[in-house]
Order: structure tokens, then sequence, then C-alpha cells
RNA sequence: GGAGAAAUGGCCGAGUGGCCGAUGGCGCACGCCUGGAAAGUGUGUAUACGGUAACGUAUCGAGGGUUCGAAUCCCUCUUUCUCCGCCA
């Protein structure tokens, strides 16, 4: 959510930096409603002080023993005039509310302008594409060949776009995760955290998935109304929801690996072949809660954190800006990590670092005392994966194999494959 | 799942219809006292919204209701604790 006193105080800033996101806002909607809003306020704000200091009087009348019947009556009158403005005023706050909730995140200056992911920036490249003297194959093939992933299997057991992995692709999948979690742990300063997997509304509202986004999202419950994550984003940085942190605790740092579940309305005959789109998958999330002056540096360093596990595996990727277009709703500034994919032959995005602000930590009331002012003031929400684990899955065996189809083992990973080197049709 | 008890400020805890945003204590902040410290002592110490301000309004787990007036009475829900059952 935005700050509403900057709508107060510049609307024409709030309208203009909207645009850019193409999102539709009625600056005349608005004033209208927060004219009546004021004045309605106002108008209740009396009506109940009126009554208060009457009934107080009633109090004090009646304790002297005197007769409080015209007292009575009189206080009466403000009943009915009190109850409609009040009426009112939560009519009106509640839409004030649905329309503050469905704007998005005011972009950073440094945002590039464009309405698509083709207008994102690419900013840097990192490793050398390997060149192979063999036609690469892709994840799908390799993995068929290796019986370790089966996609028929998925869709015998749940549906489409769900996947089941065998053997050492599955421990191969559990080494990336084991070599993210101890990576950012012990090098980067994470706390290692183990969160719910369904959450509430009020969490989804807090980080801004709900209310606009619920199509995208695996309903599992309705009393208790409860949602299957879409990232451990949620739930960690639900973390500090309706908290007022202590100076000295910041920045808070956690890494987290959890499964993620993605409905992908709207995604029909995307990515339907192999395991890039899937309805379930691993990721390892990085969430920092920092003081608003340090969130620019604490999103550049947590991009890196997440950089440094693909030199870890040695996976050539570039790295993007995006664009206002493709920028999410909550976020003022994006970071793609693209990995390199053989079998694709292109980039593919394997991580996704944003800088919140105070976006969401004003939908979570997440604050922290700032020494300087005594007061409670909003922290910065940043976050990002480190890395997504089913596709960094894919891009080491599609980056490792070889003429025959076996994947070598990339070396930072070996202390986690118990003694294997090579995943051949052979090894199980 | 069954039975019972409870939920008040950073923490403890008082408050059963009116002068209660809430006594008191602890903690914390700033003074006084002291050579310095401890002890003692004084003052202050929630959040949001409106207002230039004085100040006003709201909030005692959440939501609804009764009443001129609710922390206090009624209803619903949530959470916690104890006992029993079940279970990884």
């Amino acid at each position: 959510m935005l700050d509403p006193r900057l709508f107060r105080t510049d609307l024409d800033f709030v309208t203009e930096q909207l645009k850019r996101r193409s999102f539709n806002f009625n600056p005349e909607f608005y004033v209208d409603l927060e004219v009546r809003r004021k004045a309605v306020q106002i108008k209740t704000q009396e009506l109940q002080n009126e009554r208060n200091s009457r009934s107080k009087a009633i109090g004090q009348a009646k304790a002297k023993g005197q007769d409080v019947q015209a007292l009575l009556d009189e206080v009466q009158q403000f009943g009915d005039a009190l109850k409609t403005a009040e009426t009112e005023l939560s009519a009106i706050q509640q839409q004030m509310e649905v329309l503050m909730e469905g704007i998005p995140n005011i972009l950073d200056a440094s945002v590039p302008e464009g309405k698509s992911e083709e207008l994102n920036v690419e900013l840097s490249r990192w490793g050398d594409v390997p060149v192979f003297d063999f036609e690469a194959k892709d994840h799908v093939d390799l993995g068929t060949q290796l019986k370790g992933i089966d996609f028929e299997l998925g869709v015998k057991i749940a549906s489409s776009r769900f996947v089941v992995l065998t053997g050492p692709l599955a421990r191969l999948q559990r080494a990336i995760i084991q070599l993210m979690l101890d990576t950012h742990a012990a090098d980067h300063g994470y706390d290692e955290t183990y969160v719910p997997f369904l959450v509430n509304a009020q969490s989804l509202r807090g980080t801004g998935q709900l209310p606009k986004f619920e199509a995208d999202l695996f309903k599992a419950s309705d009393e208790p109304a409860l949602y299957l994550i879409p990232t451990a984003e949620v739930p960690v940085t639900n973390r500090v929801r309706d908290d007022i942190i202590e100076a000295k605790d910041l920045p808070l740092k956690y890494v987290c690996h959890s499964p993620c579940f993605r409905s992908e309305a709207g995604a029909y005959g995307r990515d339907v072949r192999g395991m890039i789109r899937q309805h379930q998958f691993e990721k390892v999330e990085l969430v920092q809660i920092v003081k608003p002056e340090d969130s620019e540096q604490a999103h550049e360093e947590l991009t890196q954190h997440a950089e440094n596990i693909l030199k870890k595996l040695n996976l050539p990727y570039r790295k993007m800006l995006l664009c206002a277009g493709d920028t999410g709703f909550s976020s003022a500034k994006t970071y793609d990590l693209e990995v390199w994919l053989p079998g694709q032959g292109a980039y593919r995005e394997i991580s996704s670092c944003s800088n919140f602000r105070d976006f969401q930590a004003r939908r979570l009331q997440a604050r922290w005392r700032n020494p300087e002012t005594g007061k409670p003031e909003l922290v910065h929400t940043i976050n990002g994966s480190g890395l997504a684990a089913g596709r960094t899955l894919i891009a080491v065996m599609e980056n490792y194999q070889d003429a025959d189809g076996n994947i070598t083992i990339p070396e930072a990973l070996l202390p986690y494959m118990g003694g294997l080197h090579v995943i051949s049709s052979g090894s199980n």
C-alpha cells in the first residue's frame, strides 16, 4: 500500500508515476472520496464528542442525586445522527481501503520505461556459455533417458504441471537446496527458518498477493481460510507483521526453503514442455527486513547473494533490470537473474530480487523504532529467490551434460552427493 | 475430539456500568542525590486518525449487540492454559 499522505500532498506525482505501469488511476474519483471521508469523519467525531461529554454530565448529575431526565432526552437526539454518520464513515473508509489496496507500488526512478519483458535491460553477463560438439539435449530428454524425471507419473498422481523425480536426480535437487541453505546461512549471514506452507488471508494481504491475485493461488481450506504458499516470501515476511522492531535488531535476514504452489492461471500453453513452469516447485528464498536508509544497498547485496550460488555452480547467467511493465505489483525495483539453458538456447529466469520499500510494511504494519525520532516507523522489505531449485536442477542438467546424456556433478555439489560424480543411466 | 479456566499497556497486575487510555509494580528514558556507583527520590514512558495548534476521536484478544454511557453486561468467533482421549 502507498502512503495516503502522498496522495494528499502530491496527487499529480502519484498519478504520473502510476501511468508508468499503465495503471489506470482516476484522481478525480480519489479526491471525491477523500473530501467526503474528511467531512464525514469530522462530523462523526464532533457528534461523538457531544455524546461523550453529555454522557459524562449525566454520570456526574446522577452521582449528585439530581434528576437526569432532561439530559437523557437531549442526548438521545444525537443517537440517530451519530449512528448514521458512523455507518457512512465506515462505508467510505472501506471504499478507500479497497481503492488503496489495489494500487501498485511506485517505481524507482532507475526503472526503465516499457510495457513488457522485451524492454527489460540487461545489466551484466557472467560465465561462458558452454559450447558442445554435439547437439545439446534439454532436461526433458536428459531426465527421461536417465529415468529420473517422469512427467506422466506427475499427471497420473496429480495433474499436468506436476512432476516426479527419482534417484540421483531427486538427490541432486536436494543437494542444490542444501548448498543454497548452507551458503546463505554460513557465508551470507541469513537465519535459516522453517515456516507454515499454508497461510491465512491476512498474511497474503500483507505481502500483496491478496486481494488482487487470488486466482494465482491454491486455496486449501475454506474454514479456516488457508492458502498454499506461492513463495516462502509470504510466511517469512509475515513474521514481522504488527511488530515494532528495536533498531539494534535490524537488519533481519532469513533464508527459507519451501515448496511453492502456483495455479498458473492465465499461463495456459506457456512452457508446457518440461518442468520450467510447475504447479509445485522447490525454492530457497531470501528475505531481509531493514531500515529504510539501508534498503537500496541491501537489495544490491541480496541480489549478489543469489548470484553467488550461480557462480558456485558455474552456471552462466545474466542480470536484468525489469522495466516498468514487467515489475511486480508490490515491487519498486526488481532484478531478475536469468540462467543459460542450452536445451532452449536461451536465458531463463531463475531468481527475482525485489525491493518493496515500505509498500509491504505498510500493509503488514511492520515497523521499527527509530531512535532519532523515538517513533515507530515503517521498515523496508526486500526479497529474492536464492534460487528456484527446480530450475537450478534443469540448468545443472543441461549445462553439465555430455554427448552420451550423462551429467557431471558440479564441484560445489559433490559434498552432498555421497560420492557420486556423474549421473548416468547406470548410476542408481 | 470431550470437559473446564483465561485473554487488560514492553512485562506483571488492579479494575463488574459513569470523572478509566485505564491505580500500582517492574522495565525503560531524563533529572535530583553521590567523589563514583548502588540504594533512595522526582518526572516522563501505547498506537492510529483528524487538527497549524490547543485539543478531539478510536482502540482493554476480534466482531456484533444492550445502554444516554461498556475494560466491566449479552451473543458469536479466535487464541492460550489445565485435565481426558487420539496421534508423527
